[in-house]
DNA sequence: ATGTTC
């Protein structure tokens, strides 16, 4: 029998909490599936559950675990506090976590939705093969690079006005399409059709406008990046061919969120709601998980304003993934003829929505929370588009830099298991400041380079800070949601060259 | 993630 005990960072000051396993925390109920029980936490209403691997499990904080019981104890919550096999610390909620909320009895929670409202990820798929691109690779990324700003602060060449941003803010993709940005079939291939109706700019500060505002079509930093990949492995040849994958084709990947517009109405409104929990008297474990009833005026502004967040941020992906279907027809249409780059898919990692699920054998609606968590609809789902309603909803995983990403596909288990979600991606194991003073930038692109993967980033610390070595192995957060069957493998990309804020 | 320490 192994044990597995937890291991604090060096900084941490040992204390007996240092002694405590995670095997005296948790409940095994599966392989992956471990329970916090509803007992460690006073006033948990629910218990949660850990969806990790033994491996995982050994990597996994113990502050992450009282997340997931902190989150237990809201007012509403339905079934469990869950943290997906990525789960680590964040604002409040682990980044990895999904929680619902009764509508009428629960709450809605900034920290569930992350600062980053809806940050996210889509795939594009080309008609091209991995060998038409090498030989023009290096120059494909530098225009890629002069095309698409990156970096922290960095600005569009996009100008919209005041009253364009509203329309962006309520309208998301649509806008984009009327304006001459892609095609209408790109709106059915992002979740929610890339606009969630009743967004409210009036519930929109005028610094998150004046922030937002040049930014559209902008990268930002971080784990944001634009990626050039190819076709590696199909596990599952039928669905695949339903979203237009096969092996050797090369994709491009965009992960990237709402910029300063989401930051600054996540922090607008965290202040009034702050407020609010006191107003209503809703006991909080940790001040980060501010919040309040659902119905409210406080927590409906908060969600109108990120409705807008989220709106802004698909057409931010939108713009970038536009400017770089006509960076590949400059590169390679001459030769090539139709690219053929339709969008697989667009999906939402931050982000609330009411949703309807079935809790206890009845159909009710919840506040479904997903932070670091991607939506994953069963097959025949009514919001699915008409060509994957067949199949279930692809779920797009991004791998961390020169690691592999993955597509899955949601199941009906999922919407038993984890109110239709699944995991996001590989899940930071080091921070951005031990990340930066043990790790060179210049000697990682190095790295990288010999594995034949190129990077393009603004500053070499960049790419310290998002080295593979400092996140959890992409394929092994994959290979828990496709064993627990809360989506399904279907194909895995490699990448050939990346673009970093 | 983020006008990276309101």
């Amino acid at each position: 029998m192994v044990q597995i005990t937890h291991f604090y960072q060096e900084e941490r000051s040992m204390s007996e909490e240092t002694e405590i396993s995670v095997f005296d925390i948790l409940i095994k109920i599966d392989d992956n599936t471990w329970e916090v029980p509803i007992g460690y936490k006073a006033g948990m209403h629910v218990p949660g559950r850990i969806f990790v691997s033994g491996h995982l499990l050994g990597i996994l904080e113990k502050e992450t675990i009282d997340q997931v019981a902190n989150v237990a104890m809201l007012p509403g919550i339905q079934k469990y506090s869950m943290a997906m096999p990525d789960a680590h610390l964040g604002y409040g909620f682990s980044i990895g976590g999904v929680a619902a909320f009764d509508k009428e009895n629960g709450i809605i929670s900034p920290g569930g939705v992350g600062f980053d409202i809806n940050c996210g990820v889509r795939l594009i798929r080309t008609n091209l093969l991995e060998n038409d691109v090498r030989p023009k690779l290096s120059q494909l990324l530098d225009d890629l690079f002069e095309a698409i700003p990156t970096g922290v602060g960095s600005k569009s060449r996009l100008r919209v006005s005041d009253a364009e941003l509203d329309d962006i803010f309520i309208n998301g993709v649509q806008w984009a399409v009327d304006k001459g940005y892609g095609v209408k079939e790109d709106l059915d291939h992002c979740e929610s059709g890339g606009k969630i109706p009743g967004a409210d700019p009036s519930k929109v500060s005028a610094k998150a406008r004046k922030r937002g505002r040049p930014q559209l079509g902008t990268l930002g930093s971080g784990n944001h990046f634009l990626e050039v990949q190819y076709v590696d492995e199909i596990y599952d040849e039928e669905l695949a061919s339903v979203f237009g994958l096969h092996k050797g084709q090369v994709t491009f990947m965009i992960h990237c969120g709402s910029r300063g517009a989401g930051h600054q109405i996540c922090t607008d409104h965290l202040q009034v709601l702050t407020q609010a929990s006191r107003k209503y008297n809703i006991a909080l474990p940790d001040k980060q998980l501010a919040c309040a009833p659902a119905q409210s005026p406080e927590a409906q502004d908060y969600f109108k304003a990120m409705l807008c967040a989220a709106n802004y941020a698909w057409v931010n992906r939108h713009v970038i993934m536009h400017w770089t279907r006509e960076v590949f027809e400059k590169t390679f249409a001459e030769e090539f003829g139709d690219l053929g780059m339709h969008l697989v898919y667009d999906v939402a990692h931050n982000i609330a929505k009411l949703e309807e699920h079935t809790v206890d054998g009845k159909k009710t609606e919840v506040y479904v929370h997903r932070k670091g968590a991607t939506r994953a609809f069963s097959p025949g789902h009514p919001d699915l588009p008409d060509d994957y309603r067949v199949t279930g909803q692809p779920v797009i995983i991004p791998g961390s830099m020169g690691t592999a990403s993955y597509v899955l596909c949601g199941t009906k288990e999922s919407m038993e298991i984890s109110f239709g979600s699944a995991c996001h991606g590989a899940g930071r194991v080091m921070s951005r400041k031990s990340a930066k003073s043990e790790l060179h930038g210049e000697q990682v692109r190095e790295e990288l380079s010999l594995k034949g993967i190129q990077v393009r980033a603004s500053q070499p610390s960049l790419i310290a800070e998002e080295a593979p070595e400092v996140y959890k192995s992409s394929s092994e957060v994959v290979d828990v949601v496709h064993d627990l069957g809360i989506a399904k493998k279907v194909a895995k990309l490699l990448p050939m060259g990346v673009i970093k804020g």
